[in-house]
DNA sequence: ATAATATATGTAGATAATCTATTTATATTT
DNA sequence: AAATATAAATAGATTATCTACATATATTAT
């Protein structure tokens, strides 16, 4: 990661989710997606993503299929499952309730927005 | 952590650091603080802030003092350097830049609020 | 044509943050 | 007197990500 690997620990199977929910994806797409849709701020490392992906397929969160594309290149696609639809529900509220309270203790404490 | 650990992992140091900036604390008040100002989310294990608190202070981030409270009990307080202080600073940065990032990602690519 | 780089998937082992579980000790409550 | 709460501490386990490597094909530069 662009960043020391501690701040960002935890959440990259929610944002991987998140972008499988709009569109079927193969691995390096998602990594590239990643980098650019959060302005160059994760740089997800091949090593981390592939041991996801496998994760979550045999978990039965997403499926997995194989395209060849016109360049000719061997590309294996994942799809979300409903199942998949669920972790992400699950994960995108853990997330919310995570960042409120981080942003509670960082502004003293008083509801009011941090950053 | 009533969180999952992963959701979490990362930002204990910039919590730590966030409640003494406003007062000295010994180590069992650090893990009240962060519960209760976290609406009982974050519910760090001593043997998750003890850690910590060693760190910190061979890296010269806080130093620490014995005091015997009224009640008999002693307890090792701990206040924050200067070096301390920058190091709040850059965290806080970092975490601000690691939430638009994830916003940006959740909410689509576009820069608007999620949450 | 050949070399270098980019695309694409994958694994093994290292690093680091937090956790569980335990230890020691004193104060308070039952 | 026993049980619980406060207070500090450590050892070992778990887990997420990383670095580094391996393999293979396509594209770009020399």
């Amino acid at each position: 990661m662009t960043y020391e690997k501690n701040v960002v620990s935890g959440n990259t199977t929610m944002l991987i989710l998140k972008l499988l929910e709009g569109q079927d994806m193969y691995g390096y797409q998602i990594i590239d997606e990643i980098l650019k849709k959060s302005g160059n701020t994760f740089n997800l490392k091949t090593g981390t993503l592939y041991p996801i992906m496998h994760g979550l397929e045999k978990d039965g969160m997403v499926t997995s299929y194989d395209e060849t594309a016109e360049s000719g290149r061997a590309r294996k696609y994942y799809r979300l499952t409903n199942k998949g639809k669920a972790l992400l529900l699950k994960k995108e509220s853990e997330w919310k309730l995570y960042v409120n309270a981080v942003n509670r203790l960082m502004s003293g404490g008083e509801v009011n927005a941090f950053g």
